[in-house]
Parts: C-alpha cells; structure tokens; sequence
DNA sequence: GCGACTTCTGAACGATTGTTCATACGTCGA
DNA sequence: TCGACGTATGAACAATCGTTCAGAAGTCGC
C-alpha cells in the first residue's frame, strides 16, 4: 500500500477511536438516520408520550412506532413507564438528547448546512 | 387513530421540525451511521489527507474509500483540493464537525452512555 | 507518445434495514 | 369472565446500502 506523508498517517491512527468504539459511535448515529425515529426522539425532547401519541405525533403507524421505539428501548435510549395498558416513552439517553439539541439548533440557525435538492446528492 | 393527550401531540406537531428539514437531518446522521465513512472523518479532523493515505489511516481498501469519499462529497461534508494526480480532501462541513467533536468527547468521558455488548442490544 | 501511477466510476453481489400484515399478550370495564 | 382496547411481537417482503472487482480517466516522468 502506497503512504505519501507516514508520519501524518501514524499520528491520525493513533488518534482514532477503538474499532469497538467507532462501532458504538457508528450504532448511535444509525438510530438518529431513520426520519422515523428521529421524530419520534424529538417528539420527545420535551414531553412524556404513549405509544398511540407518538404514532399521532409522529404520523405513523402504531406497529410502526411501536417497531421503531422497541429498537430505541434495546439501546437504552428510551425508556417505558408502564401505566395499566399504557405504555409511556420518554428520552433516557443524555448523549443523544445533546446531538439532537445540536442538530435542531443547526436547523433553526442556517439553511445553508445541508444540500440543496438536485444540487449536489449524486 | 387514538388520541391520549391531543393538546400535547398537537404542542409536540408543532415543534417538530419541517418533513425536508428532518430528512435531512437523518440524511446527515446516515453519513455518520458508517463506521468506515466514521473513521475517515475522524481522520479529517486534524488533517488534511490524500486517497491513499486516508485509506492506510482508515484501515480500508482504496476502492472502497474513494466510494465513500464520493458519498461524502456529493453531501458537501468533504472538500477536495487536486494537486497533480493527487486529490486531497478536508473536513468541510462545520456541522458535522461539532457531530463528531460533540461525539467523541462523549466518548473520551465517559464508557457508560453506551450499550454493553450482549447486555440490551436486542 | 508511452508506461506507471493515483484516483474515479460502473455494475453485481451479499447483507442489512424498514415496513407491513397478522396475531398474540396484558389490561380495563361491564 | 368476556369483549374491547393498547401495545408488543413475529414473519415476509421490498428497498436500500456497503463491498468488491474490473476497468476508465487524467497526470507525471522518461
């Protein structure tokens, strides 16, 4: 394999993450890539929901919803209150509510961060 | 379609971010959902880098970086400066930067916010 | 110009993921 | 206890994604 600047090479590998933590890192944001279960965290930033409100709230199916927040609860970044037959969700994990914070205070701050349409994806 | 608390589902609606601006958002978290595409752009954070040494630092073949690269320039995220037959590429998305800034000192802080192998993931 | 080299691209395969339908579990009211 | 309701689960299908192989485009040294 050709290197042009080893030392430059060396220095970024040694300040690479462990290959078990790029893969928890590569996890996290795999939850936040469904337009699905974004909705539905930040549906959740705020207020405690059941799972028929969040459906409403994120206009989406009830099995869906409930698909989608039974991946969220594996990895603890939900968590359930139990109340008779409902079932209550609420955000649990204080890494994903900041990256949220961060993206939604992007969105609100430019419109010039993303792609345009048309413009530049493939 | 069942309704617990509409006045919250509505208040939660109304502060849910724009359809476009959520499949954004989830479109750039997509980017960050690889763990190949993740490595390269923690190699880009402190340096700028050609194909092949990105490919050394990352620990993939070259073919298979150039496709990310291609992915992660057609988002605006990576930035190519040609030199030559060389092609350097950089960070180029300040949004980004924060993402995987924000990430890793989560990572470096603490080992608890993530799930445990084998203990909730499924 | 010719050959070596770096990067880029296209196509095909395999794997993973999200969605849907149908159904099962647990709970409440009569 | 029985039916209705909210939620959870399983299976199957479609779609998307990443990887690989092979080859093309452009560049430098001779």
């Amino acid at each position: 394999m050709r290197l042009v600047d080893a030392d430059r090479v060396a220095a970024v590998q040694q300040g690479l993450p462990t290959e078990s933590a790029v893969a928890d890192l590569a996890d996290v944001f795999s939850l936040l890539a469904d337009p699905g279960r974004l909705r539905l965290l930040v549906a959740l930033l705020g207020a405690e929901l059941c799972v028929c409100d969040l459906a409403a709230a994120a206009g989406m199916g009830e099995s869906a919803t409930s698909h989608a927040l039974r991946i969220l609860r594996a990895h603890r970044v939900v968590s359930v209150r139990r109340s008779g037959r409902m079932a209550y969700y609420s955000l649990a994990d204080a890494h994903v509510r900041m990256l949220l914070d961060l993206a939604l205070a992007h969105l609100a701050h430019s419109e010039l961060v993303h792609v345009h349409p048309g413009d530049s994806d493939e």
